[in-house]
This record gives structure tokens, sequence and C-alpha cells, in this order.
RNA sequence: CGGGAUAUAGCCUAGUGGCUAAGGCGCCUGCUUUGGGAGCAGGAAAUCGCAGGUUCGAGUCCUGCUAUCCCGACCA
């Protein structure tokens, strides 16, 4: 490319909205430009980038056997309605109308979409497995967008589904695909760690991210300092467990008046307490019925973990309306004993390690002290529900956990038959019994991934590009436009190295030199090739590695095979 | 959805109720310059987010709306 063609701008300032280095940087590099909140328009060299990890993605899915295929954007209520999340996926999902007033809705991800398909085709065991995968634009209506291209509400994803005869076949898939994940964010040149994650809406019940380690990371990762484990700091195991407690030493329960103290910091200094000693009580509506959550009142309740204990759709905070109704006080004075109205109860195993704790009496202005686990109250479901701590002891050794900003690129989620049994996605097995398929599904953000890079490779001068995914893997820097030898170095040089298959660009505008250096630190080409007439006149160029800042002279004749070597070490996958 | 903030030229910003809304970046023309975002001279570019209101007079004060950002809650 010459980039006295290219449509890009550059510049000096970012505005005030961008706040994270890879929003900032391809914001100053013109490689994007806001269209609404959450909305993005992408210039050539972005696409460039995008288009490079997508062909990665490509390769990498069909050396495991994956097909591409493309689905609508714009989907019929009636597949949702089918698998039951057009009812509980919420306001994210952003639903539109057609002229007949029949319902659409732009597909967050596409579930229903391929199991329909599928469904179409599948009769028989004998055309499994099958995995399919497409990258395409995906629009969710978060509700608070941010960072760029880090959480957008319209993105590219590459979203793969498999399917299977039984769970062996389909474990066997999850782990093929992991393997392709791993290769796929190695070739982009991307340090990252695979981490045990929590399934949320999309259901199943194992499930990795890919998780590039960049600080400004939106997940916080836990990660054992001895083994290998490493978890999203929402699913990994507290080193708790259900505690015995013998009668001794039990106090008698008591109400004691309280007034005004509602929350957990306001009682433990009216009482004069550790916070450690209460029972924090709050009420959840858990696919609609409401149901008292316990934990010690220094921890927070999990809200991933508890919608996976109690095998939920979805867990949502309770209105102070249905606080009263079942607790018979205001919010801040429920507690598990004498409730107003007998709900079902789920404690985190916090609440059995200590006695006499103090917990909400049910009734307004009052505690209730000297609580005990098992004499006063007892869980319909006892579990762990708190977020582990860095410094907890790692689930699986002796270590300890440590923790680590991430940003999640990619994950993938066995699903068992989550959506082919609602789907009627079914298939003859060898005695002509039906079975529904048995699902995984594995997610790439492409956009995100581009963004995570920069994230984790920039300096102050801007972007240094990963060689795999840069936009150019090269710039050509002639410096004096209004030398001839200079010009006619540089055009000799871009076209030896085009035609040897690089993918080079030549700045060839009439700018100045240190115009041209600024631009090219900025926009990070992994290599920088610099023809001055000072070094020419000597037969030689200087190349800048933009990582490293390295700089050295090499004999034009030479310069082809250096760059080329270069290029190849950058982006083998070590 | 709660809290906070912002909205002035393509971008970044200044602007105390009072004259023709100011500067930098970028852009155009000419000269000059050519190894780290040069210099000089000239020029184009603004419905001060939208709608009301207060006032002799509003970019500036008030009300409403919209959009955007930040913190939190939320988030395959």
């Amino acid at each position: 490319m010459r980039i006295s063609q290219l449509f890009y701008q550059t510049m000096k300032e970012v505005p005030r909205e961008a706040q994270v280095p890879s929003h900032q940087l391809m914001f100053r590099a013109g490689m994007i430009q806001q269209l609404a909140s959450g909305i993005y328009n992408y210039t050539p060299l972005a696409k460039k980038s995008l288009s490079k990890i997508e062909t990665i993605i490509r390769e990498e899915l069909e050396k495991k056997g994956c097909q591409e295929v493309l689905l609508p954007v714009v989907q019929p209520s009636e597949l949702w309605e089918k698998s039951g999340r057009w009812g509980y996926y919420g306001p994210e999902l952003l639903r539109l109308k057609d002229r007949k007033d029949n319902d659409f809705c732009l597909g967050p991800t596409h579930e229903e979409v391929i199991t329909d398909m599928v469904s179409k085709v599948l009769k028989s065991y004998k055309q499994l497995p099958w995995n399919l995968f497409q990258i395409q634009t995906k629009f969710r209506d978060e509700v608070r967008p941010r960072f760029g291209l880090m959480r957008g509400r319209e993105f590219t994803m590459k979203d793969g589904y498999s399917f299977d005869v039984d769970e062996e076949a389909s474990k066997v898939m999850y782990w093929k695909m992991y393997d392709a994940y791993t290769a796929i964010f190695k070739r982009c040149g991307l340090s990252f760690r695979a981490v045990d994650a929590a399934t949320g809406n999309i259901g199943g019940d194992m499930s990795h991210e890919f998780q590039v380690l960049a600080q400004s990371g939106e997940d916080l990762i836990l990660s054992c300092d001895s083994c290998d484990y490493a978890a999203n700091a929402e699913k990994a195991v507290t080193p708790r467990s259900a505690q015995e407690l013998t009668e001794e030493g039990m106090e008698q329960t008591e109400d004691v008046h309280t007034p005004a103290c509602r929350t957990i910091e306001e009682i433990a200094d009216y009482l004069k307490r550790p916070a450690s000693d209460f029972i924090k009580s709050i009420i959840y509506v858990v696919d609609e019925e409401p149901v008292l959550v316990l934990i010690r009142g220094d921890l927070d309740i999990n809200e991933s973990k508890l919608q996976t204990a109690l095998s939920a759709n979805g867990v949502f905070l309770a209105d102070d309306a249905l606080v009263q109704e079942v607790s018979g006080a205001g919010t801040g004075f429920a507690g598990p004993v004498g409730l107003k109205k007998q709900v079902k109860i789920v404690a985190d195993y916090s609440v059995t390690e200590g006695k006499n704790m103090v917990s909400g009496a049910n009734k307004d202005d009052y505690h209730k002290v000297n609580v005990n686990y098992g004499r006063d109250y007892k869980a319909d479901v006892l579990g762990d529900l708190s977020f582990a701590q860095p410094g907890d002891k790692c689930p699986k050794c002796e270590g300890k956990l440590e923790d680590h900003r991430g940003i999640e690129v990619g994950q993938v989620f066995y699903l068992g038959t989550k959506y082919s049994e609602p789907m009627e996605c079914n298939y003859l097995d060898r005695d002509g019994k039906s079975h529904p398929a048995v699902m995984g599904c594995y997610g790439i953000g492409v956009g995100r991934t581009m963004a995570a890079a920069i994230e984790q490779n920039h300096d102050e001068d801007g972007m240094i590009w990963p060689a795999a995914i840069a936009p150019y893997e090269a710039v050509i820097l002639p410096l004096q436009m209004n030398k001839d030898e200079v010009v006619a170095a540089g055009e000799d040089l871009y076209t030896s190295l085009r035609d040897a298959g690089m993918d080079v660009a030549l700045d060839d505008r009439e700018e100045r030199a240190g115009f041209k250096f600024k631009d090219a630190d900025l926009l990070g080409y992994p290599l920088q090739i610099v023809i001055g007439a000072r070094s020419l006149e000597a037969g030689e160029v200087e190349l800048k590695i933009r990582k490293t800042g390295e700089k050295k002279n090499i004999p034009l004749a030479e310069v082809k095979s250096f760059v080329e070597n270069f290029l190849k070490e950058e982006k083998s996958a070590d």
C-alpha cells in the first residue's frame, strides 16, 4: 500500500471519551470512528488487522474439521420462544418488529438459529459429528458499552457450534476446540491464559475462557502460584466447606434494637462487632421464586455461583415490596429465623463456620443475636456462593491464588442438550432410538482480540503489533522525497518485498522525516525500513524493530532476506 | 438501572450575562525547509447538542429533552 493513497488520518490528540490505550491509539491511528455508543466504523487499517485475525481463525478451525456457515443477523422471535430465551434474555436482546408487526431480534448469539438449521438436516448418528462456525456481526444492547472495541454493542464474532452423539464425544470435541483456540491466540502473538469459567446465561456445565493478560482487563482472574489452576474470579473455588457445629457455647437467641441499621457496615459499627460475625441475608428472585440467600457479613454473594447452584436461568435482587412480603420487614432486616413467608433458603458455607452470629430479625429496626446454623435454621441448599480472594488456598494443591486482570477474547462451552432438546434437534441411533444431539459452543471476539493485542502491546509512542495481525508487516520510509535516488530506492524495495509476498506499506508522502517516524511508531508496524540519503550512499538502509527499538544498518541487497526471516520468526507461534 | 460529569469548526480546547465566539492540531494557497509531528505569510471551515424560558442583551443563567463519557450495579 502506498500511504499517500491510504484512507486514514492520524491525530495527535484523543477525545476525552477514549479512556483505555487500545481505544486511544486506534482513534489516533484513524483505525476506528465512533458512530454511536458501542458502535464503530472500521477504516482500512482496522479491517486489515481484523481480516488477518479471521484468517488465522479459519485456518486453525479448518484444521480441526470445522465448516464455515453464515447465519442471519435478524432472527424471528419464534426460535427464541422455542428455546425459552425470548422470555428471560432481557433488554440486552434488541427486539424489533417488521411491517407486519412480527417480532424479531438482532442476534446476540446464534444457538437458536444453528440448532434449528441443524435439526432440519440431522437424521442419523451416521451424520455426526458436525462442527459449524461463522464469523459475523452480533448485536448486544449492553447496559454500558465502554472502552472502545473492548465492550461494544455491535461487534464481529466468530461463533461455532458442535453436534455430537453423546457427552463423551462432545467433550472430546470440546478439548479439540480448546486446542484450536490455544493455537489461534498463540498465532495472534498474544500472551493469554485459559481459565475455568462460569457458564452464565448460555447454560451448560463446563467452560473455559481465554483471557489475554492486560492491566486494563475487565475480568479478574485467579491463578495458582504453584500448579496450573486458573479460573475467573467468579468461578474460582473457595477453600471453604460445610462445618458441623456442636451446641457447645451456643447462646440463647435474642432480638436487639438496632434502629436504622440496614447495611452490614452500619450494624457492625453500631454493635461494635466485626462484619464476619454477621449473616448477610439477601432476598433474590430466582426463576420467579423468592429465595433467601445467606452469606457471612464480610463476604459478597457470587451471583454466578448462586445461579449455578440452583440451576437457575437468572437471579435478580428482589425489590422492596417483595422483601417486605417475605421477611415482614423493610430492606436490611431480613434473616433466616422467623421469616414471615417460608421461602427456599440458600446459604454459603461461611455461615456454618461461626457460632452466635447476628442476622436480621425480620422485624423493622431489630436484629437477632446468637443465631446458629443447624440449631436455629437450616438451608435447603448449602454451597460455595462467595468469591475466591487472592491469597486463598488453591483448590487443587497447597499453593496460593494470585490475581491478574484479563480480557476475555474467547470462550468455549460444553452445552449438553440445553438447546437441542427444546429445539428438537434429534438423531436416530443404531437401534432406531431418538436422541437430542449433544452440543458445544465456542466464541471468539474478533474486534476484542484486536483491541486486546494493542492493550498488551503498546508504549508511549503508539501500538506495537504482533507481526501476524499487524495491518502491515513493515513500512518503507524514504526520508528525502526530493532526492530521486532515495525515492527510487524506496520504490524498488517496495516492489521487491511485495513481489516476495510481504505485506508492506510505502510511505511515499511528501512529508518530513520526523513526521513519518512519528506516524510509523504510532501505527506500530513491526518493522520500519528507513531509506535516508546518507546511508544510501553507503548502499545501506536502516532497519528499526518497533518492539525493541533496536536499529541496524543493512546493505540494500540483504534487506529482503532479513525482512523475510524477521517476519517468519515473529509469526512463528512460540 | 442508581450516582457523577460533559456537549463550542473534522480533532483537542479556551471563553467572567455585554463589541464581529478565541487558540492549537488538521485542511487549502504561496514561499522556505528535508533524519523525530519544522518556519513564515495568507485562507476556508461554527445553527455554541435540541426545545423552551429568564433578560434590554444568553455559548454563558433556569427548565425539559437528547447524546456521550466515567464510577457502580449488570454483562455467552
